[in-house]
DNA sequence: TGAAATGTTGGGGCG
DNA sequence: ACGCCCCAACATTTC
C-alpha cells in the first residue's frame, strides 16, 4: 500500500479537500502542517490571523483524531520537513491544494522541484477557488480588469463539480513521524489581548458550518436589504473561514444553489444571486492577484505611483495614522469600525469601505498603510481580497472607484446606521447622544453634549480633519496626477 | 459599492 | 383669477 503526505496550508478542512480525498483513495495518509522558518514573504500572517490559525489547527487535529488519524506539525524549511517525513513514513508522494499568493506560488514550485529531485511525487490540486484564475479570460485572451464582465464570463462557464465529502476514515502510515506540539508554533499572542476574539469567533470546520447554516437560514432572505447595515447580522461573516480554508467556495456555492433550486420564491433567488456575486468578488481578487502579482505592493494604475501621500514618518503623519488605527478620528462611524476591528479581528464590509475612504482620501495616507494595518488585525486577512479592497478604495486598482468618489462619513453613518446602534456598540462614550447627533457630535448643542456626558476633546475626540476641506484637498491631490 | 452643485418642476402662499 | 415668488422635491451634471 502507498503512503501519501498531505501538506495542509490554507485548506484546514476535511470536507471538499481534493488533495486529502485523492490521497485517501491512494492508501495511507499523513496529514502535515508546516510552519516555515524560511523568509519567503513580506506578508507573513499577522497577529489576528495567527490566533485564528492556532485554533483552526487545534480543531483540524481533533477532527483527524476522530478519524483515527493525526495532524503532524513541523517547523523549518518545507522541503526539508517534507523529505524527512516522507522518509520516516515511507511515503512516495506529497499532495496539496494550490495557493495563489505570488511568493508562495514560488515556494511551492521550488518545493515541487526539490521533491522530484528526491524521487518523490508532488501533486497539486484545485480546491481554493471556483475557477482557476487562468481559466477565465476575455475574448482577446487577456485578464479581466473590470468586475462586471468578469462576472458575466464566469456565469457563462460550466459550473464547478459538487463538493467532495469528508473521508469517513483515514489509513495510518506504518510509522508516524515525530510532531511538534501546537504551542511550539507560538501562534498565540504573548500579551493576552485575544479574549475578545474568542468571544466573537469559533475557528474550525465545525464553526464554519454553523456560521454558514445560520447565514443561509436567517440572513440570506434579506441579504440585499441588510448587508449594508453594520448593526444587523446581515452579512455571511464567512471570510475568515474562507481564508483559512475551513470552508471552500465550492461548498458555499453549492449550498446556496441547492437552496435556489428548492425555492419557488423568485425574490429569494435574487437575494441568493446577490450573495453569490459577493463570493465572485473573491474570485475576481484572486484572478487579479494571479495576473498582476505586484499589486500587493504597487498600484495597478501606474500614475498613482506619484500620488502625494502623507509622509507617515513625520510626527503629524504618524499622529493621524495612529488616530485612525485606534479609532480616535472623531468620526463615529469610522471609529466604531476601527474599534470593532481591534476587538474582534473583523469589520463589517460597509464600514471597511468608509474607514478606508477616510484614511486614503480624508487623511491622504497611502492605501499601503491601511492594507498593512488590516493585515495584522483582521482574522480574515487575505492578500488577494485585501489588495483588491484597498486599491479599490484608493482608486488606483482594477474597477476602482472613480477618483472623485469620496465617502462622507456622516452621510454614510446616517444612511447605513440610521439609529446609531453600531456606533453606540463600539463607541460607548457616545451612547447617550440622540440619534440626530450620534454621527456628528461636534454639531450637537452644548446642552445635548452635557446631558449625554460627552466632552469633545476629552471623552471623545474632535474631528481630526474637517471633511469638507479634506474632500477638496483630496480632489486637488488627485487632479495633480491626472495625466497617465 | 458617492456626494455636492446645479437645474427643473410644481404646489401653494400671497398680493 | 392670475401672476409671481418661494422652495421642497426630484433630476441632472459635475467633481
Amino acid at each position: 500500500m502507498k503512503t501519501t503526505l498531505v501538506w495542509f496550508r490554507d485548506d484546514l478542512r476535511l470536507a471538499d479537500n481534493p488533495a486529502l480525498a485523492m490521497a485517501a483513495a491512494r492508501g495511507a495518509v499523513v496529514p502535515v502542517f508546516i510552519q516555515s522558518t524560511e523568509r519567503e514573504d513580506a506578508w507573513k500572517p499577522g497577529a489576528a490571523s495567527r490566533w485564528w490559525l492556532h485554533h483552526s489547527l487545534a480543531s483540524l487535529a481533533a477532527s483527524l483524531d476522530e478519524l483515527g488519524s493525526r495532524l503532524v506539525l513541523g517547523r523549518g524549511s518545507p522541503l526539508e520537513v517534507l523529505k524527512s517525513m516522507a522518509q520516516t513514513t515511507s511515503a512516495d508522494a506529497i499532495f496539496w491544494n494550490r495557493r495563489y499568493e505570488p511568493s508562495l506560488v514560488q515556494v511551492d514550485e521550488s518545493v515541487a522541484r526539490g521533491l522530484r529531485d528526491a524521487k518523490l511525487e508532488p501533486r497539486s490540486f484545485h480546491g481554493r477557488l471556483l475557477h482557476e484564475p487562468w481559466q477565465v479570460e476575455t475574448k482577446q485572451g487577456t485578464p479581466y480588469q473590470v468586475f462586471s464582465p468578469f462576472h458575466r464570463r464566469v456565469e457563462a462557464m460550466p459550473k464547478p463539480d459538487p463538493p467532495l465529502a469528508a473521508p469517513e476514515s483515514l489509513t495510518s502510515p506504518p510509522t508516524w513521524p515525530r510532531s511538534d506540539a501546537l504551542d511550539a508554533l507560538e501562534l498565540l499572542p504573548t500579551m493576552r489581548w485575544d479574549a475578545t476574539l474568542a468571544e466573537a469567533w469559533k475557528p474550525g470546520e465545525a464553526g464554519a458550518r454553523e456560521v454558514l447554516e445560520r447565514f443561509l437560514a436567517d440572513a440570506l432572505s434579506d441579504y440585499r436589504r441588510d448587508r449594508d447595515h453594520p448593526a444587523v447580522a446581515g452579512t455571511s461573516r464567512l471570510s475568515p473561514y474562507l481564508h483559512h480554508g475551513e470552508l471552500s467556495p465550492r461548498q458555499i456555492d453549492h449550498s446556496v444553489r441547492t437552496l435556489m433550486r428548492e425555492d419557488v420564491d423568485e425574490a429569494r433567488d435574487e437575494e441568493a444571486r446577490a450573495y453569490l456575486r459577493q463570493l465572485m468578488w473573491r474570485e475576481f481578487a484572486y484572478h487579479l492577484l494571479h495576473h498582476f502579482p505586484t499589486t500587493p505592493e504597487r498600484p495597478l494604475r501606474a500614475k498613482y505611483e506619484r500620488f502625494p501621500w502623507t509622509d507617515v514618518e513625520t510626527l503629524e503623519g504618524r499622529r493621524q495614522l495612529e488616530a485612525w488605527q485606534r479609532g480616535q478620528t472623531g468620526y463615529p462611524i469610522v471609529d466604531a469600525g476601527m474599534r470593532e476591528l481591534w476587538q474582534t479581528g473583523f469589520m463589517h464590509n460597509r464600514v471597511r469601505m468608509i474607514a478606508a475612504s477616510f484614511l486614503v482620501k480624508d487623511l491622504l495616507v497611502s492605501w499601503r498603510e491601511g492594507a498593512r494595518w488590516f493585515w495584522d488585525t483582521l482574522v480574515d486577512a487575505d492578500l488577494a481580497n485585501n489588495t483588491l479592497g484597498w486599491q479599490w478604495a484608493a482608486g488606483c486598482g482594477a474597477d476602482a472607484a472613480p477618483y472623485f468618489r469620496v465617502f462622507n462619513p456622516v452621510l454614510q453613518g446616517e444612511k447605513f446606521d440610521r439609529r446609531g446602534e453600531y456606533v453606540r456598540r463600539w463607541c460607548p462614550e457616545l451612547s447617550a447622544l440622540p440619534d440626530a447627533h450620534v454621527h456628528k457630535p461636534w454639531d450637537a448643542p452644548a446642552s445635548v453634549l452635557r446631558q449625554a456626558n460627552v466632552t469633545l476633546g476629552d471623552t471623545y475626540p474632535r474631528p481630526l480633519v474637517d471633511h469638507k476641506e479634506a474632500r477638496e484637498r483630496a480632489l486637488v491631490a488627485l487632479a495633480s496626477i491626472r495625466a497617465d
